[in-house]
RNA sequence: GCCGGGGUAGCUCAGUCGGUAGAGCAGGGGACUGAAAAUCCCCGUGUCGGCAGUUCAACUCUGUCCCCCGGCA
């Protein structure tokens, strides 16, 4: 059976991957798979930096805007869904383009993830009590005495981590090194990952700029009426940026200036992380995000290369 | 002009009994295996407003000048 190939856009938010994943589908008959872990969700199309429905038009775009804002993603159920989304394109003859920011999910996807069963929600909700209860201190403590390889990888101020690694023990009886040592990259995929360029002095005021843009577009009336649909803050649909800032605004008197200001510094902080992120990964071949050209014809002759 | 209160890191400020200084925020760097737009780690030399004096030693005490903020004129 011939390989998957994936044509793969990364880069720091606000970099403009949407138009280049545009410009690419339209120049290679592709369609679009999102892998950006907040445009998943329904009805913060806006805040989120969705495609839009003139975008989506263009050609066909999977796996935007469709998850109920208190429904959490799972990197591993995604990673899957990602692919089946790629493989249905690629039966209808069209390249599957995947577009997005979550360097976890990509790497998932392509690098394989370990083979952990689902955690029963019991035990993780147990474990994350006994957290906020004892500290994470205390957790971490506990992991040396069982995985003493891992807790030595994670900082005891880490509760996520923490967590996630107690949780896995209690339900599998297996450390997560253990299940680490699992992973096995999939086979059957080439992957060509293209980079968009971008440093953080350049890109600071366009990321204002299409905060103004997003603000335009009715992101505060979006949040608000999300809220109306699912009156929980800590809904995992309102941990993307902006969400918080445009919450406070409604909920708790703050002003949109001040907003504006978070909003702005978390998103520079995001975008820093992405940064570190990406470019760690020696796999990525960058672009200038104007080099429309350039980015066309790498991804053709990886096409073209496949029979 | 007089009386208070101040001038210390980009910003807001702390600094004991004289021994040349440290927090928060901002900023920078990094980590990352199912919460990842999440979670977490590391990074602080700065004419201590200027000048002079006392002292072995002054951000610290004294004098003087400059600037800012209140109050009174």
């Amino acid at each position: 059976m011939k390989d998957l190939s994936l044509i793969c856009l990364v880069g720091a938010t606000g970099t403009g991957k949407t138009a280049a994943a545009l410009a690419l589908a339209t120049a290679l008959g592709g369609g679009v798979v999102n892998f950006d872990s907040r445009q998943v969700y329904a009805g913060l199309g806006v805040v989120t930096a969705q495609p839009t429905p003139a975008e989506r038009a263009v050609c066909p775009h999977a796996l935007y805007g469709y998850l109920a804002i208190d429904t959490p993603v799972r990197a591993g159920a995604f990673a899957g869904e990602i692919l089946a989304r790629a493989r249905a394109y690629r039966e209808q003859g069209l390249a599957p383009i995947l577009v997005g920011g979550t360097g976890l999910y990509l790497k998932s996807l392509v690098d394989g993830l370990a083979p952990i069963p689902d955690i029963d929600p019991g035990i993780r909700e147990g474990v994350i009590n006994e957290c906020r209860a004892l500290g994470s201190q205390v957790l971490h403590g506990r992991l040396q005495l069982v995985d003493p390889d891992y807790a030595a990888k994670i900082h005891p101020n880490d509760p996520q981590r923490i967590c996630r690694a107690l949780e896995v023990f209690t339900a599998t009886g297996r450390t997560l090194t253990w299940w680490h040592g699992q992973t096995r990259r999939p086979a059957g995929l080439r992957v060509l990952k293209i980079g968009l360029a971008a440093d953080l002095p350049a890109l600071t005021p366009r990321l204002a700029r299409r905060i103004e843009l997003m603000l335009d577009a009715g992101a505060l009336e979006e949040v608000r009426l999300a809220f109306e649909q699912c009156p929980d803050r800590r809904a995992p649909g309102f941990s993307g940026i902006g969400c918080p800032e445009l919450l406070g605004v409604l909920l708790d008197g703050l002003g949109l200036e001040q907003a504006r200001r978070e909003w702005l510094h978390s998103t520079r902080a995001y975008a820093k992380r992405q940064l570190t992120w990406f470019h760690k990964d020696g796999e990525i071949a960058w672009h200038e995000a104007g080099d429309v050209a350039g980015i066309v014809a790498r991804a053709a002759a990886f096409l073209e290369s496949d029979s």
